[in-house]
DNA sequence: CAAACAGTTGAACAACCGTTCAACTATAAA
DNA sequence: TTTATAGTTGAACGGTTGTTCAACTGTTTG
């Protein structure tokens, strides 16, 4: 028989697990730690966002030079440069009638080359 | 007057920054590897699946274990094991009735940790 | 001043994604 | 073999998200 609208869960091994499930549950950072965390992989997690990044690793570039690099309109690049900025991945400085991007620090870097290290393999 | 349709890019500084705009385009790697790293980051861009993670990190839980841990109903937590698994973050052993998932490798664990730095600052 | 250019922004649309629901498989117990 | 439990799966629904389009701001140049 199906039960329709299955509930939170209550199976057997509850009784032996009830240790285990308290462990786990307890290795799980609170809420609002999990969303700040899911968010920053949300926003490497798209590929003209990245592409931005590693664009201007190792030299500043204004929005125009970096859609001319991506191969993408000015307005979809200064949208995903919006979302960048809001997670402080990146830095910029207004020159002129220019605005030059770089990246916010080091810690990001270091990230996409791990990961880079573990899909490699 | 308004450039409707607007076109990949054209501006003024694309002559001296020519160089600037290569040495970009050559930082940003093959199409295929910037997909696969963005759906690497996609995978942990979710606060499930991130919550998933956590919880079997350290000792392996079966399916209705950690959608008690979490607080989710088995489907939803099956459907993204799924995801887990077809992206190699996880392992499985069936016994009995019962399917344990633990943490495919250490990669993962460094990379959350580095996120987790890069957030607390 | 006006014209041209760099960049930003909001609305709209389509594509994508996570959860729910219902049905299914498989193993274990009665 | 029948029943109950663990887990998986496909469809559907609603919310999110990335790009496009059009209009806008601000700076520079003539």
């Amino acid at each position: 028989m199906n039960k329709t609208n299955e509930n939170i869960p209550e199976c057997e091994c509850h009784e032996e697990h009830r240790e285990l499930i308290e462990k786990g549950r307890a290795t799980i950072p609170e809420t609002t730690a999990l969303y700040d965390l899911s968010d920053f992989f949300k926003v490497l997690g798209d590929s003209t966002r990245l592409g931005i990044l590693f664009a201007i690793d190792g030299a500043p570039m204004c929005v125009c030079d970096i859609s001319s690099a991506l191969g993408m309109t000015k307005s979809a690049v200064s949208h995903q440069l919006k979302v960048l900025r809001q997670n402080r991945l990146v830095k910029y400085k207004k020159v002129g009638k220019n605005v030059f991007y770089e990246l916010s620090d080091d810690h990001v870097r270091d990230i996409i080359e791990k990961a880079l290290e573990h899909i490699g393999e």
